[in-house]
This record gives C-alpha cells, sequence and structure tokens, in this order.
DNA sequence: CTCAACTCTGAATCGGTAG
DNA sequence: ACTACCGATTCAGAGTTGA
C-alpha cells in the first residue's frame, strides 16, 4: 500500500536514532516518510532569573540545547534541518512544526522558502498556562504550530471526518484548547524531577496524527526528546522514528513507549469534554460596543454606577468591577454583578445579563 | 490632505494622508508616533495587487518559481514600510501587526530583523469564522497579531490593570475571542456591498488602545483602509494619523470618523497601576510620628523588628530597610516590607501599608 | 472515608528610579 | 555608563495534608 522507491528495509522503523538529526536524517533513504513532527528548540533568550510572586523560582528552559549565538545562527540551524527534512518527505507528505513567538516567525518563513507549502497555522490555547508574574505583557497562553505539504499542490493527508468527529461534529478549527502535559502524564526522572523541560501533551499529538496520517504511515520525530510522538504512533497505529542527541531523553523515551500498548480503544476515546459556560468578561461588552463608556447602569432601586472604558464601573468615591460595586452599595460581601446591573433601553430597563447570553450564543 | 514631501514641522493629526504608506511615513518627522497599528497585505502574489514602493507593481505569476521572486518582493515591501515606521517611532513606542499564515511569518522575521523586539503574539480567535467549505483544511479560525517594541529594553506603555479590569480581574492572556466584523459595525457602500473586504472589529483596536497607549498619545495606521484605527482613537481620546492609497476608502473612513463621538474623560480613565503610585520612604512614617523610634513592628508569624530613627528596623543581628529585613527573615530575595511588617494599635495588628496610603491620600 | 485548605509548578525573551 | 535598592507581581490544575 505504500510506495517504495528506495529499499525500505533500511528504515529503522519504531527505532530512536542516537545523533545530530540532521545527520541521522540524511543517513535515511529519502522520500521514505508520511509525516515529520517537529519540535525544534525555541531559542528562548532568556536573561536573569524569574521569581514568582510568593518569591519562588521559575524552573526556566536554560538547556544547553537551545542556546543560539544569533538570529542567523538559528536561521542557519533551521534551514539545515529542514532541507534534510524534506528530502525525506514522500510527495504527498507533510510536516508540523511547534514553536512560539520567538521561533516561529522564522520557522515559518524558512518553511515557505524552502518550498514548502502552509496548509494551516494552528494555535494550540493552554487552558493552564504559566501566568505572566510581572504584569508586563499578555499571559504567554498559546503556542503556534504550522502545518505544511512538502509543496503546493500535493496531495496531503486530511482526516476531515474523524477530525470533525473527535469535535463534536463540528468542523475542526485552528485553534485547539487543550491542558499543558503535567500530572500523571508528566515523566519523571529517579529523583522525582521532570524529565524534559518541555514535555507536549498526547492529545495534541493524538489530534495531529488522527488528522494527518493513516494507520501504518511512518512518523518521523527529529527533536525527539522523551517520545510523545513515538508514543502516540504507537497507541494509534503508526510507525514511528525518533532522533535524539542526548542520552537521558533516549532512555526516558524507550521505557515510555515499551509501555504503550497499540489500539488501546479506551486511551483512544477522547473525553467529552465537561465544557461549562464559557466565561464572559464584563468588559468584552464595552469592547464590542453593546455598552458605551459613560454609560450608566442601574440597580433595582435606580441607583446608578458609570460604564467606563476597562469594564470597571465608577460611582461617588468607588470603583470596581460590576461584582466589586454592587457589593458595595448593598454593603454585602458579595453581589453577582450580572443580574444586579441593568441598562435602559427604549425606557425599558435590561439586565446586563442578557448581553452576556448574546455573547454566549454566538460563541457556540 | 496634501501630500507631504518634506517633514512636516507639525504632525498631522487626525487627518488621512492619501499615498503611498512609505512615502507618506518618511514625510513625517522621526520619533513622533507612540503606536503603529498596521495591518498590511498579505501575501498576495495571485492577485497582482502587490506594488514596490516605488509604486511599480509587482508582476505575480503562480507558478514555482515565481513563488520566490513573490517571497522577495513581500519581503521587500516589508522591510521597506517597517523600516519607515521604525523611523516614526518614539524610542518608547511600539508597533502591532496583523496578518495571516501567509504573511505573519515573514512579517515577524522581518521585524525580529528590523531590530523591533517581539512583546508577545496574540491570537485573535475569530467566534464566527468563515467554515472551510471543502473540507481539505482547518477551519481559518484565528489571526495572528504581533506586538512588540521598538528596541529591546524599551519602556513600552502596558496598561496592565486596565486589561486585567477588561478580563474581569485576570490578567489578559495572548488569545482574544471576538467576532468578526459584521451587522451595524460592518460598512457597506451606496450598492450595499462591503466598502472593504478585511474591515477589523472596534472591539479588536479598542483592547489594543487600551493596553497599549494613554489617553492624548499618537497613533499611526499606514493601512487605514475604512478606519477602524482612527474611529477607535477618537472615540477612546487618542489622536491618529491614517495612510491610505485607495481614495474609496479615504471616503468611506471620513465619513465613518465624523460620527464617530469620543467618549467622555471621566469614562476613559482606567484602572490605574499601583506602580504609578508616588513613593513614600518607609522613614517618613517615623518622621511624621506615625511610628516611633524604639516601636516594635512584627510580622504574620509574630516575629520582631525595632524602628530605628533613621527608618530602618533591627533585628538581633541584622539591620535595614524593612524590605531587606523582611528578606532575610524570610532567606528570600526580595521582600515587600510594606505589606509583610504589621504594627499594633489597640491590640490590633495592622499592616504598615494603611500607614502608606494615609500620607498618599495627603498627597493629592 | 470526605472535603477543605494548602502547596507546588508550567517553553518566560517579565523594573524603575535615584545616585 | 553602572550600582543599589525599593517594592510590585500569578492562573489553573494536580497533589498533599489534615481535620
Amino acid at each position: 500500500m505504500t510506495i517504495r522507491t528506495k529499499p525500505a528495509e533500511i528504515l529503522p522503523l519504531n527505532t530512536i536514532l542516537a545523533g545530530d538529526c540532521v545527520e541521522m536524517m540524511n543517513s535515511l533513504p529519502e522520500a521514505s516518510i508520511d509525516l515529520i513532527f517537529a519540535d525544534p528548540p525555541y531559542n528562548l533568550q532568556l536573561k536573569g532569573q524569574l521569581h514568582r510572586p510568593d518569591n519562588s523560582e521559575v524552573d526556566a528552559v536554560d538547556d544547553h540545547w537551545d542556546q543560539f549565538d544569533s538570529f542567523a545562527a538559528y536561521d542557519q540551524f533551521t534551514r539545515d534541518w529542514l532541507a534534510a527534512a524534506r528530502r525525506l518527505l514522500k510527495p504527498n507528505g507533510a510536516i508540523w512544526v511547534i514553536g512560539s513567538y520567538h521561533n516561529i516567525f522564522r520557522v515559518g518563513a524558512t518553511l515557505q522558502d524552502a518550498g514548502f507549502w502552509i496548509l494551516n497555522d494552528v494555535v494550540w490555547r493552554k487552558s493552564n498556562p504559566m501566568p505572566n508574574f510581572r504584569g508586563k505583557r499578555f499571559t504567554n497562553a498559546h503556542e503556534t504550530m504550522i502545518w505544511a505539504s512538502k509543496s503546493e499542490g500535493a496531495k496531503y493527508t486530511f482526516n476531515y471526518e474523524a477530525l470533525k468527529s473527535l469535535n463534536e461534529g463540528i468542523q475542526m478549527r485552528s485553534d485547539w484548547v487543550l491542558p499543558i502535559c503535567n500530572g500523571g502524564e508528566r515523566l519523571k526522572d529517579a529523583q522525582g524531577e521532570k524529565a524534559h523541560p518541555t514535555q507536549k501533551p498526547e492529545a495534541l499529538l493524538h489530534r495531529v496524527l488522527i488528522g494527518s496520517t493513516n494507520p501504518g504511515d511512518v512518523v518521523l520525530d527529529p527533536f525527539f526528546g522523551t517520545g510523545t510522538t513515538g508514543a502516540v504512533a504507537k497507541m494509534l497505529g503508526r510507525e514511528f522514528i525518533g532522533i535524539e542527541r542526548e542520552a537521558a531523553y533516549r532512555e526516558v523515551a524507550t521505557a515510555r513507549i515499551a509501555k504503550v500498548r497499540k489500539f488501546d480503544r479506551e486511551a483512544l476515546t477522547v473525553t467529552a469534554s465537561k465544557r461549562a459556560e464559557p466565561r464572559v468578561p464584563f468588559g468584552q461588552l464595552v469592547e464590542r460596543g453593546m455598552l458605551r463608556p459613560g454609560e450608566m447602569l442601574v440597580n433595582q432601586r435606580g441607583q446608578a454606577a458609570r460604564v467606563r472604558a476597562d469594564g470597571t464601573l465608577a460611582t461617588d468615591g468607588f470603583n470596581g468591577s460590576i461584582h466589586q460595586v454592587g457589593a458595595h452599595i448593598e454593603g454585602a460581601p458579595s453581589c453577582n454583578g450580572w443580574t444586579y446591573w441593568h441598562f435602559r433601553k427604549d425606557g425599558q430597563t435590561i439586565p446586563i445579563d442578557l448581553l452576556r447570553q448574546q455573547i454566549r450564543s454566538e460563541m457556540t
């Protein structure tokens, strides 16, 4: 069922190759791989140390493999491994690369320059990201994946219906909400420390492999780490090849994958999301023009508060959220601002919760 | 709305400049702009709409080799307008650029190469995207924005507390869920056709401007289109400058912005950061007799330190500022002495920060 | 046993001012 | 330029402790 232009028997299926990813890729036969999933170093350029507000120290990614001297050096590294990767892909093969804003723009441009054809960029929205402790930027709550075919016009694999089923019958979007890898899935070393600083969640790979490979396909991961790609590939009945320089990671990955059972139906079942009602911040009503800064809200007794541009309310002598101002007026410990506050329209007095419901209905 | 060929003495505030964005930007004085919001053309190599800065049209062809020519031409275009934009920015100015996977990777890499310093990439997650009709890819449900300062280490504007308020008390994340622009907000021409193919929602600009500008700041949009940036800037009490080459868009934008009412000043007041509060040295509490030399302060666990006349604290074996002594006791890298130390009054234990607030309230 | 309270941690380019 | 030092700053989820 697969087209073999080179002797496939020399493909080292379901093994982890030890060494530099470019050298190892160049040792494999060209046009032999169906899918490449790559999680290259992000080239984070961290300066000092970061502490949480409680003074505990953030365990940052400062590993030697993430150090590059310059953008130029990182670009050269990217060109090299992408060229080797592209040679390995079958004509209808595809690649996924994951990264953050530190590196993903350079990777994306290099992909395009190398002749890959971008099919989608997919955003992994983390449900539980690390906060921004200093309050100087937005919470870095997502990472970006680029999905590209080997070239324009290639007949890449896309299991549209399977993904639609995964998504409760609705077409899969380019933004995926998934938690980061922790809990029992997070691999630990003998000392109980995390075995790898950037282990990816299996759910991410599950979706990638279900969507863009078929059973029996060969999946290569040139930055194998602790082997999430291999573990999920094995579960899903795909063949994998991993490449990893660090012996410690290879050992962890080997033990991990040995424990994986193929076709474990229970493991494949996607837990139906306990979908709570999405949270809608009051500020969104202001941003979206449903309420205007300066407009007055009133409570049941006609007491008023003024809407401000940042989604807070102002009364004489007290500012705060819709809940805080309501509680303050009532002298109560808490208050549900959504039902407490009303706006006037056409002589009517309408609870602002109606506007929230409107937003929620648009979100489904 | 005349074309300026010499640097303007005075910024043409709240006007739309007609012409090529690079030429017009070069006609403005350097280091005069606080924020740039740019929605550049995506890489439209197939549509022949790409122009070089000298106004010549890029002859786009869609065969494989010319893709490379096209990418190169787009990169040149990007380098040119980003260079002009960077020249205009004040040292602590910042830029936002929005794009899709067609162009954003090239734009991001070019930004970095030009010396901009990426602060975040922000994903606009569309609540109502256009579905993928052919079922061959993921629904393209997001666009990417890059937020960057003029250079590394610059003191960019970030209204952390205001954004936190907009998000109901939780720090704002890098993924924003907002609907696309339609309904009454979507501008139509005389024939009832949409006036611009890619009109951005005002909610997006609201969040950008609240978060990264202050009232009175000058915001430049070099690809003004139908003027969403100008409309929201006017609402929020910011000054804008637009640049747009198409007369039809300028007309729509002009009429649109004329109708916008600025919110009143009180409504535009935004939750401020504590960092902006005036600094009160601890010694002032002693000088003013709120605390007396020799008096004991205690932490939560009841450990005590003695106030000295010079505004330092003394414990056995260690003297220093309220912060240093607190950090020393906790063995922590730092400590906020204002919240750490308490004084006793009438049997109660009260944080010394209360005394600071008292002084601050007298300062107004 | 349950449940509430507390602890720990995750790819992070995470100050500002005075002297 | 550089140094010293003030003092502001966190969300979600899993694990652990203790009543």
